[in-house]
RNA sequence: GUGGGCGUAGCUCAGCUGGUAGAGCACCCGGUUGUGGUCCGGGAUGUCGCGGGUUCGACCCCCGUCGCUCACCCCA
């Protein structure tokens, strides 16, 4: 095979795609439903506003962004994820100088150069929300609400909602501080070490069993929350009750990108491998400011496609291909050619899917092509047809035979079906 | 960057302790002249990832290489 996909990619392609294109526009659905509205921004950025935005010290910035030279010799970025360049055009547009919160969705592809595996890629498709401007215990729930809605209407079951506080600022750093001295004290390897200097959270998401087992009695945050930052998680957990959404405190849930405050959370599936989290947010409280604009805070998801799509054929859901034909046109003579594609922009234009049988497969051949394609009717067109400028259309489901002017189709095909 | 597994027809895979390749599905044609789904018959398809070595002989053994895949770190 002379050329092959980029390592890590991953590609849609019939039927499977009809599928991707489903899991998106449910997405969509739900958050048009809770009056979110579409931004559409670069897959390419300033390198700077993703070091910035996402912060020095992660994974992210420091080994998995793809990052080159234009032709100007500025650095620039395929994005990593969402947050960043959303909060970029929402300062620099403006937005944030009108109505507040600032709702908006996206969907597209992002890029990390990680080593792939199940569910993780080079280049993957992510579905994301942001509301920025009002800090508001139920605008977080609201947010986790757009995405528990739609996993519902994909009809996934078999994942679970944990969600965290980080606090605030001050809170973050005594306890910072406190859990320092505990790892510095549990005697680690180097690299571990040199990691909790970097962020000390991270190690709570640490899947090697002897780490976890050091720090089972590691501080946690939670002891250290400053009693707004209390208020406001028990606030959002008890709108979720109230919006009878599931959830789990998982007081060890830490997140990858530094501009996470307050309210954390994540959607795990249960039956993925090892990259489980389908969804995962919070707020961030200071990530409008650092990125030039107005200290308002900010709370979003982002949402993995793929991995939607890989915990809906975990769960066995039946994915059905979206694409039928409402009238498949088979000539069978030369001179039927040029009418059938005429007939089939005419009824395409009528509203209709409608294909022709191109080539020449012969009758049956073209019966069976199809049969294949969940087609609603038939129409062959021959000499017999061309003269008496009548046909017969063949109903596929029973056999069934109508017949019509060939002049007036668009009208006898919605007449019946 | 580190470690494990695997590379045989379009897809999923079989191939016993080495004797130069098979199945199912899919695909195409046919079962009489212009009507599909089932059934029956027939057919095409592989440099057995690539390179080297051992051997009379390698898909099967050894080495290298490339690719895929899973996992670690981390993330959607």
């Amino acid at each position: 095979m002379k050329y092959q996909a980029p390592k890590g990619v991953s590609e849609y392609f019939p039927p499977r795609s009809s599928w991707f294109e489903h899991v998106i526009w449910k997405l969509e659905e739900s958050a048009l439903a809770a009056n979110y509205r579409f931004i559409e921004t670069p897959i390419f950025e300033d390198t700077e506003l993703f070091a910035r935005g996402v912060g020095e010290t992660t994974d992210v910035v420091t080994k998995e962004m793809y990052t080159f030279e234009d032709r100007g010799g500025r650095s620039i970025t395929l994005r990593p994820e969402g947050t960043a360049g959303v909060i970029r055009s929402i300062i620099e547009n403006g937005l944030d100088r009108g109505q507040l919160p600032v709702k908006v969705f996206y969907s597209g592809p992002f890029f990390r150069a990680e080593r792939p595996q199940a569910g993780r890629y080079r280049q993957f498709f992510q579905f994301g929300i942001e509301a920025v401007g009002v800090d508001d215990p139920a605008l977080d729930a609201e947010v986790i609400s757009v995405a528990h809605l739609a996993f519902q209407k994909l009809g996934l079951t078999d994942y679970q909602i944990q969600i965290n506080s980080l606090g605030d600022k001050e809170s973050r750093n005594i306890h910072r501080e406190d859990l320092l001295s505990f790892i510095r004290k549990a005697n680690f390897d180097q690299e571990t070490i040199d990691r909790a200097e970097k962020n000390p959270l991270r190690i709570f998401d640490d899947k090697r069993g002897e780490v976890q087992e050091k720090i089972k009695n590691a501080p946690l945050l939670s002891q250290f929350l400053s009693s707004e930052s209390k208020i406001k998680f028990e606030q959002v957990k008890s709108n979720l009750d109230k919006l009878q959404i599931p959830y789990l405190v998982n007081e060890r849930l830490v997140r990858g990108l530094d501009y996470y405050t307050g309210t954390t959370f994540e959607f795990v599936h249960n039956r993925l491998g090892a990259q489980a989290t389908i969804c995962g947010g919070g707020r961030y409280d200071g990530l409008m400011e650092t990125l030039g604009g107005q200290a308002l805070s900010g709370i979003g998801f982002g949402l993995g496609i793929d991995r939607t799509l890989l915990a809906m054929e975990s769960e066995g859901i039946e994915l059905k291909d979206r694409q039928y034909v409402d009238i498949y046109i088979i000539p069978i003579s030369d001179t039927a050619k040029n009418l059938a594609l005429e007939m089939a922009v005419n009824c395409r234009r009528g509203g209709f899917v409608a294909d022709v049988a191109f080539g020449n497969r012969g009758l049956k051949g073209s019966m069976k092509a199809a049969d294949k394609m969940a087609t609603h009717f038939v129409l062959v067109l021959g000499d017999d047809e061309l003269s008496s400028g009548s046909g017969r259309l063949k109903r596929m489901s029973d056999g069934e035979e109508f017949s019509v002017s060939l002049t007036s189709l668009v009208d006898e095909l919605r007449a019946i079906l």
